[in-house]
DNA sequence: ACGGAACGTGTTTTT
DNA sequence: CACGTTCCGT
């Protein structure tokens, strides 16, 4: 142990020998504290008079009620003010949740307007309305306009300002903006330079600023003294009013200083999905919405928490059974995994596992299999799902799962060489698409002249802009005249550089009139969008990428002009704004676009973005003690109870098979050469331990790499023909025409080159 | 201005 | 352990 480590451990005594004795006991499964036991509401009936009553009504509603089981239908039906639903992992969590909203609304006549359905993600709230809207056939303007409380807690809560009569109280107007991460870090760095504050670890500010709002407390790293951080959050709080724009956080946390002082909408029920994900200011919310009449119906499973770390908040279940004198009720019926798999992965819980009830059989023992390190893995890998190419096994219904997104690399390298369709779980598109990237930074300058870091974005935009992003331009920014705007002061600024860009200066004379003049166009189609902001010139005709970008911002134009006309809450021009905050909450402008999940492939992702989904078959790949649970979560116990229900989650990702790998000799500096010391848990009858290779085969494996020389010739299937220009003990660093010097971990050398024979 | 000591962090990610 | 950041000495 490092002197260091030995005086860290020395400066807090009492705690280690406290953890160790928790870490103890979490390693065997049990659990420090007394579970709680909240009193069960059982169903008494299987409500079939009711559900009788509701076909003679409306066969196909009575249908849908029909489908559900007994204890889904008690959550359904059963008439009390406040429900938690701990609905098991795989229980029907979303069909219940629909079927009490259909409920509600066709039996109990309860407006859909009067109802406010929260939801976590986007996807969610999609999968809810969808189901709505395919019940009711079409939907049309107006039930859209009813669901307008329908969506995320961002999206509801933007939804709560706009409308709110006292917005201005707190300084905001509506057709306000929303700022997503990468420009809020934009925001912040621009008010560091024009002010002069002396602001360190600037590359952190998000995280500094999540820590001050939390806990007030400034984040000092090796600072002896604080720096000028708080001054800067004073300043942004002032400026952000100015801008009129808004971050993802405050959202909540303006709503809710808004509705503590007076509530504009008043529900007749509030309705919450993954209820377990919930934090301080979202849970803060839920109870500044609700009134002393309202109903509300929690929905979600405390065995899936594995977003502690995002700030969910600890025993929320227990608390608000207590505050809200909640009856509790619970979905204990597992429809997707076999018997083996739920049974293993039941061991991993802590507290009352009595009321996870598999409805499947038995099927297979959970397989535990040893590699030697994860190239052997990812081979292995390979080798299986080729296996199951052959038998015809769709490969969209087979998912790899790992703790990180390091380790998804290799098994990509490898499965791409040997051309197994994969398919990664991608997020971010808006930044990764520079046409639309721009688009969004032209309409934010549209809808308000003085966002100055709108047309910073756009004129030091590095693919479509015209000038570096300097401090000089900043500063005359903020010494323009009065009255003057942003907009105004850029155009004057380009036009008085010794070679003006004619088009960017173009474009923002057009962006000036955009919210007057465009909406009066009898064509709002997306080449009217085009012509009018004159973008064609600027999207670099002759670029070879020229078409992809019109493309790009035709896609974006008429996910806009859909969005705005689908929701219809009036003319285009008001909802514009609202449109552009959606494509934000979203980080895209695909905001109508399900999900495109047609590609066969195998499904590549971390556990965290596996949840809420299923697959017949299930890899967990590099599962030792150390990566699950990670090093650095040994610490706390509620860390540790974390990692278990993450490998909780994963396992019963599955449906038919889960197989579990671990490295004799894992690469990761954390890892231990042994399986994750959850799973000595499970009892040997449900896990059958395997090798996957035998010792010769292992140390093969690497020697191969060895037949490397400098000059050699090669070929890769990307960068084409090159030569090796040196070699080290790591890596093997090729040269080649058209793409320069590349270099290759020597691990991968031998799946990524093939030798040329010259 | 530059270099070494001291110290902290690293992972998961939606909106 | 490796790397980045800040502090503090020359």
């Amino acid at each position: 142990m490092s002197y260091r480590r030995l005086r860290s451990k020395l400066k807090h005594p009492g705690e280690n020998s406290y953890e160790q004795l928790t870490n103890a006991f979490e390693a065997e499964g049990r659990s420090v504290q007394p579970a709680f036991t909240p009193d069960i509401s059982h169903p008494n009936s299987d409500y079939h008079k009711k559900i009788e009553a509701i076909r003679k009504l409306d066969a196909k509603l009575g249908k849908t009620f029909e489908r559900l089981n007994k204890h889904q239908r008690h959550a359904v039906f059963h008439p009390v003010q406040n429900t938690i639903l701990s609905a098991m992992v795989g229980s029907g969590k979303t069909t219940v949740l629909t079927a009490k909203v259909f409920f509600l609304h066709f039996i109990q006549k309860v407006p859909f307007d009067k109802m406010i359905v929260l939801t976590f993600t986007n996807k969610a709230a999609r999968e809810i309305k969808g189901r709505i809207a395919a019940f009711m056939g079409k939907a049309d303007t107006e039930i859209n306009k009813q669901l307008r409380y329908f969506g995320t807690f961002h999206s509801v809560a933007r939804q709560f300002l706009e409308e709110h009569p006292d917005l201005k109280t707190l300084g905001f107007k509506p057709g306000f903006l929303i700022m997503d991460e990468q420009g809020k870090q934009k925001f912040l760095q621009r008010l560091i330079s024009q002010t002069n504050l002396n602001v360190k670890y600037q590359n952190q500010l998000a995280k500094r600023q999540e820590k001050y709002r939390s806990s007030g407390e400034i984040m000092m790293g090796n600072m002896k003294t604080a720096d000028d951080f708080s001054q800067l959050m004073v300043m942004a709080e002032a400026e952000k009013r100015v801008l009129n724009t808004m971050d993802f956080d405050d959202l909540i946390t303006l709503c809710n200083q808004l509705l503590n002082k007076k509530v504009a909408v008043s529900p007749q029920w509030v309705i919450v999905d993954e209820f377990q994900d919930c934090n301080e200011a979202q849970l803060e919310l839920i109870e500044n919405i609700r009134k002393e009449n309202s109903n509300a119906f929690v929905v979600g499973d405390q065995n899936q928490s594995i977003y502690g770390w995002r700030g969910s908040k600890d025993h929320l279940f227990e608390e608000i059974y207590a505050r809200w004198n909640a009856t509790w009720m619970e979905l204990p019926q597992n429809y997707r995994s076999t018997g083996s798999i739920l049974s293993a992965a039941e061991t991993l819980l802590s507290g009352r596992t009595e009321t996870l009830v598999p409805t499947r059989q038995k099927g297979k023992a959970i397989e535990l299999v040893r590699h030697f390190d994860d190239q052997q893995e990812a081979y292995y890998l390979r080798e299986q799902l080729s296996l199951l190419q052959q038998e015809n096994v769709q490969l969209e219904k087979v998912a790899v799962l790992f703790r990180t997104h390091q380790q998804i690399k290799i098994v990509e390298t490898v499965l791409s060489q040997a051309d197994i369709p994969y398919q990664l779980v991608k997020r971010n598109k808006l930044h990764e698409n520079p046409a639309q990237n721009f688009l969004l930074q032209v309409f934010k300058v549209c809808l308000n002249p003085n966002d100055v870091d709108a047309c910073l974005a756009l004129i030091c935009d590095p693919t479509f802009g015209a000038v570096k992003q300097s401090k000089k331009l900043i500063i005359e920014f903020l010494h323009r005249p009065a009255k003057t705007t942003a907009l105004q002061t850029l155009m004057q600024h380009l036009k008085n550089r010794k070679m003006p860009p004619a088009n960017q200066i173009r474009l923002l004379e057009r962006a000036e009139k955009f919210m007057v003049d465009f909406f009066n166009e009898t064509d709002a189609s997306a080449k009217q969008l085009i012509d009018f902001l004159a973008l064609r010139n600027i999207l670099m005709p002759t670029s070879i990428y020229h078409q992809e970008y019109i493309a790009s911002v035709t896609n974006a134009w008429e996910q806009i002009t859909h969005y705005i006309y689908e929701k219809g809450w009036g003319d285009q021009q008001s909802f514009f704004p609202a449109a552009i905050d959606q494509v934000i909450l979203e980080g895209t402008f695909m905001i109508n676009d399900r999900i495109k999940e047609e590609k066969n492939g195998v499904h590549l992702l971390t556990i965290h973005a596996s949840k809420g989904l299923e697959f017949d078959r299930v890899f967990i790949s590099g599962a030792n003690s150390g990566i699950i649970p990670l090093e650095q979560h040994q610490k706390g116990s509620q860390n540790l109870k974390e990692e278990k229900r993450l490998l909780f989650v994963a396992m019963t990702r599955g449906k038919d098979h889960v197989e579990i790998g671990w490295h004799a000799q894992p690469s990761g500096r954390n890892a231990n050469a042994e399986p994750s010391y959850f799973l000595n848990a499970i009892p040997d009858a449900l896990l059958k331990r395997k090798t996957s290779a035998k010792e010769e085969e292992e140390s093969n494996i690497p020697m191969e790499a060895d037949q490397w020389q400098t000059g050699m010739t090669v070929k890769h299937k990307k960068y084409g023909t090159g030569k090796i220009s040196s070699i080290d003990e790591k890596e093997v660093i090729c040269f080649f025409e058209a793409f320069g010097e590349k270099s290759f971990s020597r691990a991968f050398a031998q799946v990524l080159l093939k030798k040329e024979e010259d």
